[in-house]
DNA sequence: CGTTGCATTGACCGCCCTCAATGCCGGTGG
DNA sequence: CCACCGGCATTGAGGGCGGTCAATGCAACG
């Protein structure tokens, strides 16, 4: 029983761009199937080759490099809407790995199938390049966070986005939306220590502008947190949903 | 008199994927012209929409991010052989500005011949979806190693892919790389000061690993400087030239 | 009830930042 | 011809942000 791609609940949000019904029709051919991941597993793998690519349905999970001296980078954290394995589809490998951290639910695409859809489906061919020139965006801001900015700054920013995000994605509920990742996963991904992460966060508690625990994160104070952030965030670009 | 894209001399580095007759003569007409851009000219502008786009064919340039208070993130550097404006082609406006650091030459694209060639190229489709997921890539590892270096780190795999990279185009004579960027430019990419910067850049010196000086770049002790990055760097993969 | 994973807090210190001054070189104008 | 200036590289002094080390609390779990 798995989800019906012209009833996908995630395609309702405003988030995502509106699909033609024939390019909807060639979506269910070319999804092939569900696969459901449980915490902790790895979905690819960096420097590996996968024949199946995802988009993530509902949960999250993170992408990460590791360094030769076994270091971890974050290099992103995937939510619901994301489309994961683009890397492998078309260059040879992964160059990141990602990993589930709550359970996930991922339509599975198979990577066979991708030179049909780049001859056949033009529209689609061009959503996937957007998607990829999205997460170049998304790096790029990244880049420009762990450049500039200090822990505090860094901290706001990545709390804030996720904010922004999840609530696009239709999770924020009563003023708060999920937030599974532990803190050594923020730390991992703005290149700070795992206490100074943990002081910082004190730090933006007290002061009344947020709360993050137990899996959820509450912005109090959105202006306040806004303002902490050195690079203008703009509001979320509508993307396609593949 | 433009170059003739069957007889682009940038193609001929193993660097770049062969491309087949057929395409090359719809490059052709793809291509609309030249452009030769002066040093410090502003090629593409950030939160601006560009209705072409380019491919760099000599000369060097800077990818940058401008933050609010005024401080300057280098995303990336433009080398022969790649593609700049993809970000406005596919989303509406480009996320950074591109300046070009020497003179430099570019082939000349519209962006409103993109979709044809989505339509009627799928080859080409993919091609730039390969380039966009290989900026991905880049990203990456520069975010890691903005989080997870030293300054020397930094610095040695910075120019270490340099000299790879300029290599691959053919840029190598006599053991040195030309390297026209300001020890600013190199800090605004990695996050270090300026002092600390050219503090780190004299050790290198002292140790006889490598000299940077007058725009020439000269690795004396390849297996010493690709010891001192933290992070593997495989082989520059073969990528397209679009 | 020992263990494991994660959050929290304190002490100490080092890498890298800021401030500041100097040298060099090419361009420009008196 | 030379004084002046702007851009870039270089070098020293001092200090702060954020690193490491270490210990504690707490909840889930076998």
């Amino acid at each position: 029983m798995t989800i019906d791609c012209t009833n996908c609940p995630l395609r309702r949000q405003d988030l995502f761009l509106p699909m033609t019904k024939a390019t909807l029709t060639f979506m269910q051919k070319f999804k092939t199937g569900e696969l459901v991941a449980q915490p902790g597993t790895e979905i690819l793998t960096e420097q590996a080759s996968s024949s199946q690519l995802f988009t993530a349905l509902s949960g999250m999970g993170v992408r990460y490099k590791t360094t030769r001296d076994g270091e971890r980078q974050v290099v992103g954290f995937v939510l619901p809407g994301d489309f994961v394995g683009l890397q492998s589809g078309v260059m040879e490998v992964m160059r990141h790995s990602v990993e589930a951290t709550t359970e996930m639910r991922l339509c599975v695409f198979n990577r066979s199938d991708l030179w049909s859809l780049f001859k056949s489906q033009p529209d689609l061919a061009f959503d996937l390049t957007h998607l990829a020139a999205n997460e170049e965006h998304l790096l790029g801001e990244a880049l420009t966070a762990m450049g500039q900015m200090d822990a505090q700054a860094k901290i706001a920013w990545a709390l804030h986005r996720f904010d922004r995000r999840l609530a696009a994605v239709g999770l924020r509920r009563n003023g708060r939306v999920p937030l599974p990742f532990r803190q050594q996963d923020l730390a991992d991904a703005l290149g700070l220590s795992l206490v100074h992460t943990n002081k910082t966060l004190a730090k933006l508690r007290q002061s009344g502008i947020l709360t993050w625990a137990d899996g959820w994160l509450t912005v109090d104070d959105h202006a306040a947190l806004a303002g902490l952030c050195q690079i203008d965030t703009d509001a979320a670009a509508a993307r396609p949903l593949i």
